[in-house]
DNA sequence: ACTTATTATAAACATTTCATTAACATTGTT
DNA sequence: AACAATGTTAATGAAATGTTTATAATAAGT
């Protein structure tokens, strides 16, 4: 319980306007890292837990999208703000695509962020708990670090999983032995629904239908019209 | 407890106004189908269920209003929210003459709708717990698991349901030992009633009674010309 | 910046699931 | 008996899913 308190990423490049953003925020009871540009950003991002990102979109090296992509790999749920310049539509619709839970433009109203951070916060809560912390798994004879992407067999050779196989794998195993509705997984991992999306997810079921062979007694059932189901049988 | 997602329907026309709506509103936790129009939003409407309907009101083919009205004859429920560029005082009159639960002229503050949308819900939300929630029934020495859609006897290998078998299973559970009157059957599984979905329920019925006989307690009873009965004898 | 390796998507075709309809048999009602 | 309602099985077509392969997009290495 040492960290009673949120943290918070900020990846802002400015250091001017980063440095008095930090200050405000820590004012307010959050613990900020700041980090400079988007390199910087991910590798802060892998080290340590936070509760919510700030993400500048123009950044040198590595632009916020870029990084919201690269964090989305392997967290699909920690919240997300971009703060912008640019009010182009695309650019919103491009975020929200990534996941954003908000979008500010600059300059904008210190209170109103904050009070986006508030209620984003407190929305995401009870999930965060019960959720995130985990990152290894023991699925029948398998264990799956979701950190490093790997399943492995027994004492096998890793399986290396790439990041969209490693995500539908994690979701199939938080719903072990109960449903993951198609639109859940579809919403949380490719952030749309549409036909190629939904068939894009099968060819993936069929991947990990395929790794999981080795141990016959994990299987992942279809409910038609309603999603999957991974159980490990006695 | 995954499947409560809220479902809305937004019908509206314009497409750059409709897909950055439903992502806004997918963003923060709901499953949005988008319509193009009145027709195509009918369409949609009678083959799911949805919690909220959002309509704009001009529309080419099917204005809101006239699918408003289609809405109502089948569903006197579902909570209507009008979305409008028009504000004359006798379409907003009209509006609420058709059951609407809201009014918003565009352009409006997608918070607002937001929290319009969350206080509707909000005030429905009892209704619809103790329609969801419960998901496991005993049969006799079956149990039945509607969320999973399976029929278990005893330590049996499960029996796959398909959607409507699943349906009428749980009806008929429902009334045990009491009539399903077969009208209300069809309006609530077939949402219509006609010969021909008329038969398609007896052919359920046959296929429900073969997998029910593992305990031969367990009938369903027809009573000529009212509906059907499923009794678990002594 | 260029090339290579990895990953995601799309296309293609096979298979399965599902609801409906048809067909014919049986039962109930009058 | 005559008719309507129900019982049951099978055939059909549409939709969803399974799976493999090809292509496009992206990341990584140099």
């Amino acid at each position: 319980m040492n960290n009673n308190k949120k943290k918070i990423l900020l990846v802002e490049d400015d250091p001017n306007f980063g440095s008095i953003l930090k200050e405000y925020l820590k004012i307010n009871g959050y613990h900020v890292t700041l980090a400079k540009n988007g390199i910087e950003g991910f590798e802060k991002f892998k080290k340590e837990k936070f509760s919510l990102c700030l993400l500048d979109i123009m950044m040198p090296y590595k632009d916020g999208f870029t990084l919201a992509k690269e964090i989305r790999e392997i967290d699909d749920l920690v919240p997300l703000i971009f703060l912008t310049a640019k009010t182009l539509k695309e650019d919103v619709l491009k975020g929200f695509k990534l996941g954003a839970d908000d979008y500010l433009t600059k300059p904008f109203d210190s209170e109103v962020l904050l009070a986006k951070i508030k209620s984003i916060l407190g929305r995401r809560m009870i999930k965060e708990v019960a959720d995130t912390v985990e990152t290894k798994f023991k699925i029948g004879n398998f264990s799956l670090d979701t950190k490093l992407r790997l399943l492995i067999y027994l004492d096998e050779k890793p399986i290396k999983l790439s990041p969209k196989e490693n995500q539908l794998l994690r979701l199939l195993t938080i719903h072990i032995n109960d449903l993951l509705p198609r639109d859940q997984a579809l919403s949380k991992i490719w952030r749309d629904d549409n036909y190629f999306t939904s068939r894009s997810m099968d060819v993936y079921i069929a991947k990990l239908r395929k790794y999981l062979k080795k141990d016959n007694r994990v299987e992942i059932i279809n409910i038609h019209g309603k999603g999957f189901r991974m159980v490990v049988n006695k």
